[in-house]
DNA sequence: TAGTATACACACTTTAGGGTAAGTACTTGT
DNA sequence: ACAAGTACTTACCCTAAAGTGTGTATACTA
């Protein structure tokens, strides 16, 4: 994880428009490219890592933990491990990871809606949504 | 606008979750950091290119163009522009545009129910909230 | 005549995110 | 003895997004 240099114009600028617009605090949580898609894995229940990257096989794995790890740090889901070999961990969504479950639907109810030749894939996942 | 390389894996593997995920769809189009405050900021009803400035201040002029036009093409909005001098352009939602309403009220909602100090902040923004 | 306003365009630089490839520790299966 | 599975970690590199700064056309105003 590289640190951020204080003097960043692209932070500043970006903590300025955190503290002033509600659907800014969310991309900072969200935001990233792969995290929608991991939260969405997640929506159905806890999930091991390795299911996880098979859920996900675009995804590399130090993205994924690296994901994983910002999601957890922002308090969006929450890991668990036991203590043996091989390892096993898991990731499930927290309170408000779960709470994230509207603003996902509506993006998926979005997509479904405005895709043009994608909507009908779209659909097919959508009967598998987890409400 | 840089052409993106055919061989870029980046591009492969996000057109690879692109058609597998709705919810990725959506970041494809409203992904970028700035996009969901502009869409946020133009819900409220059309604004000129320079209300969107003063709305926005930390967003710089290259950006937000850059953003207005990525939005144009993916037929988010809708740009009006009057041959005058000096020039007299407005942005406004288009009919998709206008269906992210409930994308950006789920956001906006979670923000408010999870950002703890900034709840305040936020909620005072929701009253502004068009719906 | 110089200044202001508007909505950009262009060249250049920086930064954050993401990709590649390799390694680790320990056990179980062949 | 050796490969395979598990959940990572580390080092290095590349690219797309974002920032900085300057320029442009035209009309109106002081």
């Amino acid at each position: 994880m590289t640190l951020i240099k204080e003097s960043s114009t692209i932070q500043e600028n970006k903590s300025q428009a955190f503290v002033a617009c509600p659907v800014t605090f969310v991309m900072e949580k969200i935001g990233g490219y792969w995290k929608p898609i991991i939260l969405f894995n997640l929506l159905s229940g806890s999930k091991r890592y390795s299911e996880l990257k098979k859920s996900i096989p675009a995804i590399t794995e130090k993205v994924l933990i690296q994901q994983l790890k910002q999601l957890e740090g922002d308090g969006l889901l929450i890991r668990k491990s036991k203590p043996v070999v091989p390892p096993y961990v898991t990731y499930e969504l927290s309170k408000s990871g779960k709470a994230l479950h509207p603003v996902l639907y509506a993006m998926a109810e979005w997509a479904v809606g405005n895709s043009g030749k994608l909507s009908k894939t779209f659909s097919k996942q959508m009967k598998d949504f987890p409400l």
